[in-house]
DNA sequence: ATACTAATGTGATAATATCACAGAAAAGTT
DNA sequence: AACTTTTCTGTGATATTATCACATTAGTAT
Protein backbone atom coordinates (compact mmCIF):
# COMPACT_ATOMS: atom_id res chain seq x y z
CA UNK A 1 0.00 0.00 0.00
CA UNK A 2 2.64 2.43 0.69
CA UNK A 3 4.66 2.18 -1.96
CA UNK A 4 1.30 2.86 -4.01
CA UNK A 5 0.30 5.84 -1.96
CA UNK A 6 4.09 7.21 -2.72
CA UNK A 7 3.73 6.88 -6.28
CA UNK A 8 0.50 8.31 -6.84
CA UNK A 9 0.77 11.22 -4.51
CA UNK A 10 3.50 13.97 -4.99
CA UNK A 11 3.38 14.90 -1.69
CA UNK A 12 3.95 11.88 0.37
CA UNK A 13 7.73 12.42 0.65
CA UNK A 14 6.51 15.59 2.58
CA UNK A 15 4.49 13.81 4.58
CA UNK A 16 5.53 13.26 8.60
CA UNK A 17 6.09 9.23 9.15
CA UNK A 18 2.98 9.21 11.85
CA UNK A 19 1.37 10.73 8.87
CA UNK A 20 2.63 8.15 6.09
CA UNK A 21 1.28 5.50 8.76
CA UNK A 22 -2.02 6.75 9.64
CA UNK A 23 -2.78 7.18 5.23
CA UNK A 24 -1.28 3.86 5.08
CA UNK A 25 -3.56 2.22 7.88
CA UNK A 26 -6.81 4.21 6.77
CA UNK A 27 -6.55 3.78 3.09
CA UNK A 28 -8.68 0.77 1.48
CA UNK A 29 -7.96 -0.44 -1.57
CA UNK A 30 -11.47 -0.67 -3.96
CA UNK A 31 -11.78 -2.29 -7.20
CA UNK A 32 -14.87 -1.82 -9.98
CA UNK A 33 -15.25 -3.60 -12.91
CA UNK A 34 -16.10 -2.10 -16.31
CA UNK A 35 -18.87 0.16 -16.16
CA UNK A 36 -19.72 0.55 -12.35
CA UNK A 37 -21.39 4.10 -11.22
CA UNK A 38 -19.43 4.67 -8.83
CA UNK A 39 -20.32 8.06 -7.87
CA UNK A 40 -23.50 9.95 -8.48
CA UNK A 41 -24.73 13.21 -7.74
CA UNK A 42 -26.58 12.03 -4.47
CA UNK A 43 -24.11 9.33 -3.42
CA UNK A 44 -22.52 10.10 0.10
CA UNK A 45 -18.71 11.75 0.56
CA UNK A 46 -16.21 8.95 -0.53
CA UNK A 47 -12.97 10.66 0.27
CA UNK A 48 -9.99 11.11 -2.14
CA UNK A 49 -9.99 8.51 -4.93
CA UNK A 50 -6.76 7.67 -6.62
CA UNK A 51 -7.18 5.33 -9.24
CA UNK A 52 -4.31 2.92 -9.18
CA UNK A 53 -5.23 1.28 -12.83
CA UNK A 54 -7.97 1.40 -15.08
CA UNK A 55 -10.19 4.84 -16.31
CA UNK A 56 -13.09 6.79 -14.75
CA UNK A 57 -15.52 9.20 -16.97
CA UNK A 58 -16.55 12.32 -14.85
CA UNK A 59 -20.00 13.60 -16.13
CA UNK A 60 -22.82 15.54 -15.47
CA UNK A 61 -26.29 15.15 -16.30
CA UNK A 62 -30.04 16.52 -16.89
CA UNK A 63 -33.10 15.01 -14.91
CA UNK A 64 -34.24 13.70 -18.63
CA UNK A 65 -30.79 11.76 -19.13
CA UNK A 66 -28.89 13.81 -21.21
CA UNK A 67 -25.55 13.98 -20.04
CA UNK A 68 -21.94 15.49 -21.01
CA UNK A 69 -18.13 14.21 -19.92
CA UNK A 70 -16.12 17.08 -18.45
CA UNK A 71 -13.06 14.98 -18.44
CA UNK A 72 -11.19 11.34 -17.62
CA UNK A 73 -9.53 9.91 -14.55
CA UNK A 74 -6.35 7.89 -15.58
CA UNK A 75 -3.86 5.95 -14.12
CA UNK A 76 -2.48 7.55 -11.21
CA UNK A 77 -5.07 10.56 -11.34
CA UNK A 78 -6.72 11.25 -8.59
CA UNK A 79 -10.27 12.78 -8.22
CA UNK A 80 -10.81 15.47 -6.01
CA UNK A 81 -14.30 16.32 -6.48
CA UNK A 82 -14.72 12.66 -5.14
CA UNK A 83 -13.87 14.26 -2.10
CA UNK A 84 -15.30 17.72 -2.53
CA UNK A 85 -18.09 17.28 0.54
CA UNK A 86 -14.81 18.26 2.63
CA UNK A 87 -14.17 21.35 0.27
CA UNK A 88 -15.57 25.44 1.18
CA UNK A 89 -17.25 26.81 -1.47
CA UNK A 90 -17.69 23.91 -4.16
CA UNK A 91 -21.16 23.80 -4.84
CA UNK A 92 -21.81 21.49 -7.55
CA UNK A 93 -21.71 17.29 -8.24
CA UNK A 94 -20.91 15.45 -10.70
CA UNK A 95 -21.15 11.55 -11.64
CA UNK A 96 -18.37 9.33 -12.34
CA UNK A 97 -18.69 5.63 -14.05
CA UNK A 98 -15.56 3.52 -14.79
CA UNK A 99 -14.89 2.86 -18.30
CA UNK A 100 -12.34 -0.02 -16.99
CA UNK A 101 -12.13 -2.59 -14.93
CA UNK A 102 -10.44 -0.11 -12.15
CA UNK A 103 -8.39 -0.55 -9.27
CA UNK A 104 -8.54 2.75 -6.62
CA UNK A 105 -7.37 3.83 -3.47
CA UNK A 106 -9.78 5.43 -1.33
CA UNK A 107 -8.13 7.68 1.19
CA UNK A 108 -11.39 8.42 3.90
CA UNK A 109 -12.42 11.92 4.22
CA UNK A 110 -11.95 12.07 7.44
CA UNK A 111 -8.00 11.23 7.07
CA UNK A 112 -7.97 13.15 4.15
CA UNK A 113 -8.92 16.22 5.73
CA UNK A 114 -6.53 16.07 8.46
CA UNK A 115 -3.98 16.07 6.01
CA UNK A 116 -4.77 18.90 4.24
CA UNK A 117 -5.61 21.15 7.06
CA UNK A 118 -1.51 20.43 8.49
CA UNK A 119 0.30 19.81 5.39
CA UNK A 120 1.33 22.66 3.36
CA UNK A 121 2.38 20.64 0.77
CA UNK A 122 -0.91 18.67 0.95
CA UNK A 123 -3.09 21.51 0.42
CA UNK A 124 -0.71 23.10 -2.52
CA UNK A 125 -1.23 19.27 -3.95
CA UNK A 126 -5.50 19.72 -3.42
CA UNK A 127 -5.52 23.58 -5.12
CA UNK A 128 -3.40 22.16 -7.81
CA UNK A 129 -6.08 19.18 -8.51
CA UNK A 130 -8.93 21.60 -8.11
CA UNK A 131 -7.41 23.59 -10.64
CA UNK A 132 -6.56 21.27 -13.34
CA UNK A 133 -10.03 19.58 -13.21
CA UNK A 134 -11.75 23.47 -13.35
CA UNK A 135 -9.16 23.85 -16.67
CA UNK A 136 -10.30 20.76 -18.10
CA UNK A 137 -14.28 21.81 -17.57
CA UNK A 138 -13.56 25.11 -18.70
CA UNK A 139 -12.07 23.43 -22.19
CA UNK A 140 -15.13 21.42 -22.59
CA UNK A 141 -17.70 24.91 -22.18
CA UNK A 142 -15.67 26.23 -24.51
CA UNK A 143 -15.77 23.56 -27.52
CA UNK A 144 -19.18 23.32 -26.55
CA UNK A 145 -20.14 26.93 -26.90
CA UNK A 146 -18.00 27.81 -29.44
CA UNK A 147 -17.35 25.09 -31.93
CA UNK A 148 -19.58 22.99 -33.99
CA UNK A 149 -21.03 19.49 -33.40
CA UNK A 150 -18.36 18.27 -36.59
CA UNK A 151 -15.04 19.91 -34.76
CA UNK A 152 -16.09 18.50 -31.86
CA UNK A 153 -16.82 15.16 -32.74
CA UNK A 154 -13.37 14.87 -34.57
CA UNK A 155 -11.59 16.35 -31.70
CA UNK A 156 -13.42 13.38 -29.66
CA UNK A 157 -12.64 10.77 -32.10
CA UNK A 158 -8.69 12.11 -31.81
CA UNK A 159 -8.50 11.68 -27.78
CA UNK A 160 -10.26 8.33 -28.09
CA UNK A 161 -7.40 7.65 -30.07
CA UNK A 162 -5.12 8.53 -28.43
CA UNK A 163 -6.39 7.36 -24.76
CA UNK A 164 -6.14 4.02 -26.12
CA UNK A 165 -3.15 4.55 -28.71
CA UNK A 166 -5.04 3.07 -31.26
CA UNK A 167 -6.85 3.91 -34.47
CA UNK A 168 -9.49 1.21 -34.45
CA UNK A 169 -12.27 2.89 -32.01
CA UNK A 170 -14.20 0.38 -29.57
CA UNK A 171 -16.94 2.98 -29.11
CA UNK A 172 -20.38 3.45 -30.05
CA UNK A 173 -22.38 6.44 -31.29
CA UNK A 174 -24.07 6.49 -28.11
CA UNK A 175 -21.16 7.12 -25.63
CA UNK A 176 -19.71 9.50 -28.32
CA UNK A 177 -23.35 11.41 -28.16
CA UNK A 178 -22.86 11.57 -24.11
CA UNK A 179 -19.41 12.80 -23.95
CA UNK A 180 -20.40 15.37 -26.32
CA UNK A 181 -24.21 16.21 -24.78
CA UNK A 182 -26.18 15.79 -27.75
CA UNK A 183 -28.70 13.24 -29.13
CA UNK A 184 -26.88 9.66 -30.54
CA UNK A 185 -28.54 10.57 -34.06
CA UNK A 186 -26.93 13.72 -34.22
CA UNK A 187 -23.53 11.53 -33.94
CA UNK A 188 -24.60 8.53 -36.55
CA UNK A 189 -25.45 11.55 -39.23
CA UNK A 190 -21.75 13.15 -38.44
CA UNK A 191 -20.17 9.86 -38.76
CA UNK A 192 -22.00 9.21 -41.99
CA UNK A 193 -20.80 12.16 -43.15
CA UNK A 194 -16.94 11.54 -41.95
CA UNK A 195 -17.39 8.16 -44.03
CA UNK A 196 -18.28 9.73 -47.26
CA UNK A 197 -15.56 12.50 -46.92
CA UNK A 198 -13.02 8.67 -46.19
CA UNK A 199 -11.65 10.28 -42.24
CA UNK A 200 -13.55 7.35 -40.94
CA UNK A 201 -14.49 3.58 -41.51
CA UNK A 202 -17.58 2.78 -39.25
CA UNK A 203 -18.57 -0.98 -38.41
CA UNK A 204 -21.18 -1.80 -35.59
CA UNK A 205 -19.28 -0.94 -32.21
CA UNK A 206 -16.35 0.28 -34.04
CA UNK A 207 -14.68 3.46 -35.96
CA UNK A 208 -11.85 3.07 -37.86
CA UNK A 209 -9.61 6.40 -37.93
CA UNK A 210 -8.65 6.81 -41.68
CA UNK A 211 -7.66 10.18 -41.93
CA UNK A 212 -6.52 11.98 -38.60
CA UNK A 213 -5.08 15.07 -40.02
CA UNK A 214 -8.15 15.88 -42.11
CA UNK A 215 -10.05 15.30 -38.66
CA UNK A 216 -7.45 17.65 -36.69
CA UNK A 217 -8.24 20.34 -39.53
CA UNK A 218 -11.93 20.32 -39.53
CA UNK B 1 -6.18 51.15 2.65
CA UNK B 2 -5.82 48.90 5.67
CA UNK B 3 -9.51 49.18 6.89
CA UNK B 4 -10.34 48.41 2.97
CA UNK B 5 -8.60 45.39 2.70
CA UNK B 6 -9.52 44.24 6.20
CA UNK B 7 -13.22 44.36 5.21
CA UNK B 8 -12.65 42.34 1.77
CA UNK B 9 -10.13 39.65 3.06
CA UNK B 10 -11.37 37.26 5.54
CA UNK B 11 -8.24 36.43 6.78
CA UNK B 12 -6.25 39.52 7.09
CA UNK B 13 -6.89 38.89 10.80
CA UNK B 14 -5.05 35.99 10.28
CA UNK B 15 -1.68 37.82 9.29
CA UNK B 16 0.96 39.09 11.04
CA UNK B 17 1.81 42.12 11.53
CA UNK B 18 4.86 42.13 9.20
CA UNK B 19 2.33 41.13 6.32
CA UNK B 20 -0.50 43.54 7.17
CA UNK B 21 2.30 45.88 6.54
CA UNK B 22 3.95 44.98 3.40
CA UNK B 23 0.33 44.09 1.74
CA UNK B 24 -0.78 47.87 2.86
CA UNK B 25 2.40 49.63 1.49
CA UNK B 26 2.29 47.09 -1.42
CA UNK B 27 -1.27 47.40 -2.87
CA UNK B 28 -2.57 49.71 -4.93
CA UNK B 29 -5.86 51.28 -5.79
CA UNK B 30 -7.50 51.53 -9.10
CA UNK B 31 -10.77 52.84 -10.74
CA UNK B 32 -11.99 52.01 -13.96
CA UNK B 33 -14.90 53.44 -15.97
CA UNK B 34 -17.85 51.68 -16.60
CA UNK B 35 -17.30 49.66 -19.87
CA UNK B 36 -13.65 48.91 -19.47
CA UNK B 37 -12.14 45.89 -20.54
CA UNK B 38 -9.38 45.40 -17.62
CA UNK B 39 -8.90 41.97 -18.62
CA UNK B 40 -7.93 39.81 -21.82
CA UNK B 41 -6.70 36.56 -22.35
CA UNK B 42 -3.80 38.16 -23.59
CA UNK B 43 -3.46 40.31 -20.75
CA UNK B 44 0.05 40.37 -17.65
CA UNK B 45 -1.11 38.88 -14.77
CA UNK B 46 -2.16 41.66 -12.39
CA UNK B 47 -1.87 40.25 -8.78
CA UNK B 48 -5.51 39.57 -6.82
CA UNK B 49 -7.90 41.90 -7.74
CA UNK B 50 -10.13 43.19 -5.00
CA UNK B 51 -13.57 44.68 -5.55
CA UNK B 52 -14.83 48.00 -3.24
CA UNK B 53 -17.01 49.18 -5.44
CA UNK B 54 -18.60 48.58 -8.71
CA UNK B 55 -19.42 45.25 -11.03
CA UNK B 56 -16.90 43.33 -13.08
CA UNK B 57 -18.36 40.82 -15.92
CA UNK B 58 -16.38 38.06 -16.07
CA UNK B 59 -16.13 35.93 -19.57
CA UNK B 60 -14.76 33.79 -22.44
CA UNK B 61 -15.07 34.60 -26.29
CA UNK B 62 -13.83 33.13 -29.28
CA UNK B 63 -12.58 34.37 -32.34
CA UNK B 64 -15.15 35.32 -34.26
CA UNK B 65 -16.34 37.30 -31.37
CA UNK B 66 -19.43 35.41 -28.91
CA UNK B 67 -19.01 35.47 -26.15
CA UNK B 68 -20.36 33.87 -22.70
CA UNK B 69 -20.95 35.05 -19.60
CA UNK B 70 -19.11 32.51 -16.49
CA UNK B 71 -19.94 35.01 -13.44
CA UNK B 72 -19.68 38.64 -11.76
CA UNK B 73 -17.81 40.31 -9.57
CA UNK B 74 -19.65 42.58 -6.70
CA UNK B 75 -18.99 45.00 -3.99
CA UNK B 76 -16.01 42.94 -2.04
CA UNK B 77 -15.83 39.71 -4.07
CA UNK B 78 -12.13 38.98 -5.49
CA UNK B 79 -11.10 37.42 -8.28
CA UNK B 80 -8.84 34.82 -8.44
CA UNK B 81 -8.33 34.43 -11.79
CA UNK B 82 -6.56 37.46 -12.37
CA UNK B 83 -4.13 35.82 -10.65
CA UNK B 84 -4.25 32.91 -12.45
CA UNK B 85 -0.50 33.08 -13.33
CA UNK B 86 0.62 32.43 -10.30
CA UNK B 87 -1.53 28.83 -10.05
CA UNK B 88 -0.19 25.90 -10.67
CA UNK B 89 -2.03 23.69 -13.06
CA UNK B 90 -5.06 26.68 -14.17
CA UNK B 91 -4.47 26.78 -17.80
CA UNK B 92 -7.38 28.71 -19.12
CA UNK B 93 -7.73 32.57 -19.65
CA UNK B 94 -10.60 35.12 -19.30
CA UNK B 95 -12.02 38.57 -20.09
CA UNK B 96 -13.62 41.10 -17.40
CA UNK B 97 -14.62 44.21 -18.24
CA UNK B 98 -16.13 46.67 -15.68
CA UNK B 99 -20.36 47.10 -15.85
CA UNK B 100 -20.18 50.03 -13.51
CA UNK B 101 -17.61 52.59 -12.28
CA UNK B 102 -15.88 50.51 -10.25
CA UNK B 103 -12.96 50.83 -8.12
CA UNK B 104 -10.50 48.17 -6.82
CA UNK B 105 -7.65 47.20 -4.65
CA UNK B 106 -4.99 45.25 -6.56
CA UNK B 107 -2.34 43.16 -4.46
CA UNK B 108 0.52 42.55 -6.72
CA UNK B 109 1.56 39.27 -8.28
CA UNK B 110 4.51 38.76 -6.02
CA UNK B 111 2.78 39.76 -2.93
CA UNK B 112 0.00 37.48 -2.93
CA UNK B 113 2.14 34.47 -3.81
CA UNK B 114 4.59 35.03 -1.01
CA UNK B 115 1.41 35.31 1.62
CA UNK B 116 -0.38 32.06 -0.22
CA UNK B 117 2.62 30.25 0.54
CA UNK B 118 3.49 30.93 4.12
CA UNK B 119 0.03 31.65 5.58
CA UNK B 120 -2.09 28.66 5.93
CA UNK B 121 -5.35 31.07 5.92
CA UNK B 122 -4.57 32.48 2.89
CA UNK B 123 -3.69 29.49 0.83
CA UNK B 124 -7.54 28.46 2.64
CA UNK B 125 -9.58 31.08 1.24
CA UNK B 126 -7.39 30.99 -2.37
CA UNK B 127 -8.68 27.42 -2.40
CA UNK B 128 -12.02 28.42 -1.97
CA UNK B 129 -12.19 31.03 -3.72
CA UNK B 130 -11.19 29.14 -7.17
CA UNK B 131 -14.29 26.40 -5.52
CA UNK B 132 -16.74 29.19 -5.93
CA UNK B 133 -15.65 29.98 -9.08
CA UNK B 134 -15.68 26.33 -10.58
CA UNK B 135 -19.49 26.41 -9.19
CA UNK B 136 -20.29 29.39 -10.46
CA UNK B 137 -18.76 28.01 -13.92
CA UNK B 138 -20.13 24.85 -13.29
CA UNK B 139 -23.46 26.29 -13.29
CA UNK B 140 -23.10 27.98 -16.28
CA UNK B 141 -22.38 24.92 -18.46
CA UNK B 142 -25.23 23.35 -16.86
CA UNK B 143 -27.31 25.41 -18.02
CA UNK B 144 -26.05 26.00 -21.63
CA UNK B 145 -26.15 21.95 -21.96
CA UNK B 146 -29.36 21.14 -20.42
CA UNK B 147 -31.89 24.16 -20.65
CA UNK B 148 -33.82 25.88 -23.71
CA UNK B 149 -33.13 29.19 -24.33
CA UNK B 150 -36.23 30.43 -23.00
CA UNK B 151 -35.69 29.41 -19.43
CA UNK B 152 -31.94 30.66 -19.44
CA UNK B 153 -33.50 34.00 -20.63
CA UNK B 154 -35.85 33.94 -17.86
CA UNK B 155 -33.02 32.99 -15.17
CA UNK B 156 -30.75 35.52 -16.44
CA UNK B 157 -33.59 38.25 -16.67
CA UNK B 158 -34.11 37.60 -12.76
CA UNK B 159 -30.55 37.54 -11.86
CA UNK B 160 -30.33 40.65 -13.90
CA UNK B 161 -33.61 42.02 -11.32
CA UNK B 162 -31.68 41.07 -8.28
CA UNK B 163 -28.31 42.06 -8.90
CA UNK B 164 -29.51 45.80 -9.59
CA UNK B 165 -32.66 45.42 -6.80
CA UNK B 166 -35.01 46.73 -9.37
CA UNK B 167 -37.73 44.88 -11.44
CA UNK B 168 -36.86 47.51 -14.17
CA UNK B 169 -33.77 46.50 -15.78
CA UNK B 170 -31.39 48.94 -18.10
CA UNK B 171 -30.17 46.46 -20.41
CA UNK B 172 -29.78 45.55 -23.76
CA UNK B 173 -30.68 43.03 -26.37
CA UNK B 174 -27.20 42.71 -26.57
CA UNK B 175 -26.11 42.24 -23.41
CA UNK B 176 -28.40 39.72 -22.63
CA UNK B 177 -27.32 38.10 -25.40
CA UNK B 178 -23.67 38.27 -24.74
CA UNK B 179 -24.60 36.72 -21.18
CA UNK B 180 -25.69 33.75 -22.22
CA UNK B 181 -24.01 32.75 -25.46
CA UNK B 182 -26.12 33.75 -28.11
CA UNK B 183 -27.22 35.77 -30.78
CA UNK B 184 -28.62 39.11 -30.33
CA UNK B 185 -31.71 38.20 -32.42
CA UNK B 186 -32.45 34.92 -30.52
CA UNK B 187 -33.00 37.23 -27.49
CA UNK B 188 -35.13 39.65 -29.46
CA UNK B 189 -37.67 36.98 -30.70
CA UNK B 190 -37.80 35.17 -27.10
CA UNK B 191 -38.40 38.61 -25.75
CA UNK B 192 -41.22 39.37 -27.58
CA UNK B 193 -42.39 36.23 -26.92
CA UNK B 194 -42.32 37.17 -23.04
CA UNK B 195 -44.32 40.35 -23.58
CA UNK B 196 -46.98 38.89 -25.58
CA UNK B 197 -47.62 36.31 -22.62
CA UNK B 198 -47.32 39.46 -20.44
CA UNK B 199 -44.35 38.47 -18.05
CA UNK B 200 -41.86 41.88 -19.60
CA UNK B 201 -42.61 45.19 -20.86
CA UNK B 202 -40.32 46.15 -23.55
CA UNK B 203 -38.75 49.31 -24.24
CA UNK B 204 -35.83 50.69 -26.04
CA UNK B 205 -32.61 49.80 -23.74
CA UNK B 206 -34.51 48.59 -21.02
CA UNK B 207 -37.13 45.91 -19.95
CA UNK B 208 -39.66 46.05 -16.93
CA UNK B 209 -40.08 42.89 -15.71
CA UNK B 210 -43.80 42.14 -14.42
CA UNK B 211 -44.56 38.79 -13.79
CA UNK B 212 -41.13 37.34 -11.77
CA UNK B 213 -43.21 34.20 -10.58
CA UNK B 214 -44.26 33.60 -14.02
CA UNK B 215 -40.45 33.84 -15.42
CA UNK B 216 -39.39 31.37 -13.06
CA UNK B 217 -41.75 28.81 -13.77
CA UNK B 218 -40.64 28.61 -17.11
C1' DA C 1 -34.30 69.88 -38.87
C1' DT C 2 -30.83 66.68 -40.27
C1' DA C 3 -27.48 63.25 -39.78
C1' DC C 4 -25.71 59.69 -37.14
C1' DT C 5 -25.56 55.85 -34.07
C1' DA C 6 -27.36 52.34 -31.22
C1' DA C 7 -31.00 49.32 -30.62
C1' DT C 8 -34.53 46.56 -32.32
C1' DG C 9 -37.34 43.87 -35.88
C1' DT C 10 -37.74 40.29 -39.29
C1' DG C 11 -37.34 37.06 -43.24
C1' DA C 12 -34.57 33.34 -45.11
C1' DT C 13 -31.64 29.65 -44.41
C1' DA C 14 -28.45 26.44 -41.91
C1' DA C 15 -27.30 23.69 -38.00
C1' DT C 16 -28.66 21.04 -34.28
C1' DA C 17 -32.10 18.79 -31.25
C1' DT C 18 -36.02 15.97 -30.61
C1' DC C 19 -39.37 12.47 -31.63
C1' DA C 20 -40.79 8.30 -33.51
C1' DC C 21 -39.82 4.51 -35.50
C1' DA C 22 -37.52 0.84 -38.66
C1' DG C 23 -33.98 -2.33 -39.65
C1' DA C 24 -29.57 -4.79 -38.84
C1' DA C 25 -26.20 -7.12 -36.05
C1' DA C 26 -24.93 -9.42 -32.11
C1' DA C 27 -25.99 -12.10 -28.08
C1' DG C 28 -28.70 -15.16 -25.58
C1' DT C 29 -32.25 -19.29 -25.54
C1' DT C 30 -34.40 -23.37 -26.60
C1' DA D 1 -30.14 -24.23 -36.19
C1' DA D 2 -34.08 -21.41 -35.31
C1' DC D 3 -35.85 -18.25 -32.30
C1' DT D 4 -36.13 -14.28 -29.30
C1' DT D 5 -34.15 -10.39 -27.22
C1' DT D 6 -31.14 -6.70 -26.87
C1' DT D 7 -28.06 -3.39 -28.63
C1' DC D 8 -26.71 -0.58 -32.18
C1' DT D 9 -27.50 2.04 -36.28
C1' DG D 10 -30.35 4.51 -39.94
C1' DT D 11 -33.68 7.89 -41.29
C1' DG D 12 -37.77 10.93 -42.00
C1' DA D 13 -40.36 14.65 -39.92
C1' DT D 14 -40.48 18.48 -37.09
C1' DA D 15 -38.94 21.94 -33.50
C1' DT D 16 -35.49 24.85 -31.77
C1' DT D 17 -31.59 27.65 -32.15
C1' DA D 18 -27.91 29.92 -34.91
C1' DT D 19 -26.48 32.65 -38.68
C1' DC D 20 -26.83 36.00 -42.29
C1' DA D 21 -28.56 40.02 -44.35
C1' DC D 22 -30.89 43.88 -44.07
C1' DA D 23 -34.85 47.16 -42.67
C1' DT D 24 -36.72 50.08 -39.27
C1' DT D 25 -36.95 52.84 -35.17
C1' DA D 26 -35.50 55.63 -31.07
C1' DG D 27 -32.33 58.34 -29.18
C1' DT D 28 -28.10 61.65 -29.70
C1' DA D 29 -25.35 64.82 -31.77
C1' DT D 30 -24.55 68.56 -35.22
Amino acid sequence: MENTLESILPFWKNLSDEEKQTVTNKAMYVNQKKGTLIHTSSSECLGLMCVIKGRVRVFINSQNGSEITLYRLLDHDVCVLSASCMMKNLNFSVNMETEEDTNFVIIPKNVYQSLDENNIFVKNYTLSLVNERFSDTMWVLNQYVFSNMAKRLADALLLHMSLTGSDELTITHEMLARDLGTAREVITRLLKQFQADNFVLLSRGKIKILDSKKLLKI
